[in-house]
DNA sequence: GCAACGTATGAACTACTGTTCATACGTTCA
DNA sequence: TGAACGTATGAACAGTAGTTCATACGTTGC
């Protein structure tokens, strides 16, 4: 059942399957949403030049949010911003030390994730 | 020299690094600008549902357009245009047989970020 | 050649994102 | 307690992104 696509969505093409095995195949290794949400979220967060930064510099030593700023050139408030993105996604961790707040990558993921990242854009010329 | 960062920009901290050593440390590793730009690109591309899935399932199997658009349920259309960023990030083929234009995964490296991605948000509740 | 089909693409609209600005909060120290 | 400082946050603005719609291109088969 199922074979053709009859206008499930309005622009789908309007033929069968050019290959329905293969798309069943793939069908059923499919992600769940949520899991298509959250990783899409967690690329959006990564998908910004300052947060690789910053992300990138907390990957090689914790750092606290003045000298994130001083270190990129960029205002207090931007990293402010930017690392409550990267928490958010529980990217990074922080600790308080009086009115400093120190800053880390939470995760060995992400580390891994960046240079994943680094060694693909620095592969293609 | 240049220990104080006295407004290098508007909002920057108006005083001395909190720690400096560690501050040049950092500077001395980071990535060269072009190199976040690249891959800020190439998180940002990532950094949508439909194109994740799309890398996703071209991870498993080489699809055409069409049957793309009817596995996700999303227009022709969307799925081009999709396509078209993911190929200008070098991280799908394709092929043409006749009319029809075959894709898939251009790289392995892309493949590892999204099992690398999916298993840091699997793991997080 | 022409109709049908798979695919690509540009324009337009809406929605979202990142920065800045202003300001607030909490801590330290005199 | 009050001033100075590090940090957080909300509002607002400009730039950008994803979808849809319409249409164009190239291939196939009649």
């Amino acid at each position: 059942m199922a074979s053709r696509a009859t206008q499930s969505v309005s622009d789908a093409c309007e033929v069968e399957f050019v290959d329905e095995k293969k798309v069943r195949r793939v069908e059923r290794a499919m992600k769940p949403p949520e899991a298509v949400a959250a990783l899409s979220e967690l690329f959006k967060v990564l998908g910004d030049p300052t947060r690789i930064r910053i992300a990138y510099a907390l990957s090689r030593e914790e750092l606290c949010v003045c000298d994130i700023s001083n270190l990129l050139g960029v205002s207090q408030s931007a990293v402010s911003h930017s690392l409550r993105s990267l928490r958010q996604m529980k990217l990074v961790r922080f600790r308080k030390e009086g009115k400093i707040a120190y800053y880390a990558l939470d995760d060995e993921h992400v580390a891994r994730l960046l240079e994943d990242g680094f060694r693909h854009v620095e592969e293609s010329p």
